[in-house]
DNA sequence: TTGCAGCTCGGGCAAATTTCCCAAGCCGGA
DNA sequence: TCCGGCTTGGGAAATTTGCCCGAGCTGCAA
């Protein structure tokens, strides 16, 4: 499996833009420790590539068309525990990252961070620790000082009415086909968005469909 | 001025993403003829690097905070007619391509595109030509056949808003990003909804992502 | 049995936002 | 030149949000 443990690390690169895949595996390669053993730019492909290489880690962006970057990492994490994850993105809302080590992402670094503190981070999580950049230590310490935590933290009831709106329906329709208050409705709305940490309705909407809460 | 066009292109990286950069940089520079003789990661410092280097070619991310790309793409050329500026970028969205070559692009690739096309397109600019990807020319040509999407009848700063609304910025980060007042991005905000016939934000983050204005 | 905890449902009320309508400057085309 | 469209914002009423509250349920544990 991992012998290349002992002369370096082994990166599996997962990102749908070929460019940037090549030019991460010149900056990687550059470093000398750092081997890139495979490529996949869709979640679909990322656990085959991650079973044939065995990568000591999987830098992968979540933000890629089609099946949601989320569920690549519990699928490579469900059947490979051993797997270390760093989530590598533009995104850099909390409620994003939270949802990436709540899928059992081993770290989250944002592209605005240099690339020394990219390869500081893949030399982290390959030791077994967890790694994030800063600013992404900025907003999740922000965070945990007013909301709580993610989406599992949802009721039934919430969990209903967030997929509702989150497809576009009113707040009028929802209690209509719930048979609720508009008031009940607004109230979940409002308890939905404290929950998730989620600061507008766009984020919302982007919540639920990362977490294949709604399809769009 | 570009002399060393006889010796090969130069090129003005810009992309808000050091290690984006970086990678570009590597990846250009091993074909040999492609030199990046400046990087720029904002739209206000475009134009300054432009101006002291004089490129042949401006690689540029219209996908960046601040200022929108295509006001740098504009900015440059009122300075100098005969910038050549390739756009670069993960949107493809007919309205984004047309708006980038209506504001003086002379090439748009996107970055699904292989790291060949992506050079054969710097080349293509340098020569004076207009450049796409495949990918591109399949979007537009589609397009023209078409009855038009929704985001069609919205304008430029209309769509740039929509762009970061969808992707979950708040009022006042919009604002504070575009310089504009907080009650103009109101505006935006109940105008956009009023011409793409949007009755929620939700439905309007969907109709962002389905016409590729965002990724979720 | 009592009691606690958590979900569900809604009222209340101040603060904020949305919804429209309007105007002025600018720019490009007829 | 005039018209139309884009951009930028003010104003004011209507609506929603943010946050507090209580009350009825259920399940669970002491």
């Amino acid at each position: 499996m991992s012998e290349v443990a002992a002369t370096g690390i082994s990166v599996l690169l997962v990102d749908d833009h070929p460019i940037v895949r090549q030019g991460y595996r010149r900056v990687l390669e550059s470093q000398g420790d750092l081997h890139v053993v495979a490529e996949a730019d869709n979640a679909a492909d990322a656990y085959g590539a991650f079973k044939a290489h065995d990568p000591d880690v999987v830098l992968l962006d979540i933000s890629m068309p089609g099946a949601s970057g989320l569920e690549a990492i519990r699928n490579i994490r469900a059947r490979s525990p051993r797997a270390r994850i760093l989530v590598f993105t533009m995104h850099n809302e909390a409620v994003l990252v939270k949802a990436a080590f709540g899928a059992g992402a081993s770290g989250f670094v944002t592209k605005s961070s240099e690339p020394s503190a990219v390869v500081g981070a893949i030399r982290a999580v390959a030791r077994g620790e967890r790694a994030m950049s800063d600013d992404i230590a900025h907003i999740l310490a922000e965070d945990s000082l007013s909301a709580g935590s993610a989406l599992d933290q949802l009721g039934e009831r919430e969990i209903e009415i967030l997929r509702q709106f989150a497809g576009g329906a009113t707040t009028e329709q929802i209690a209509a086909h719930l048979n609720l208050s508009v008031k009940t409705v607004q109230n979940y709305h409002y308890l939905i968005k404290t929950k998730t940490g989620a600061r507008t309705d766009a984020q919302l909407v982007r919540l639920a469909a990362t977490c294949g809460l709604t399809r769009i």
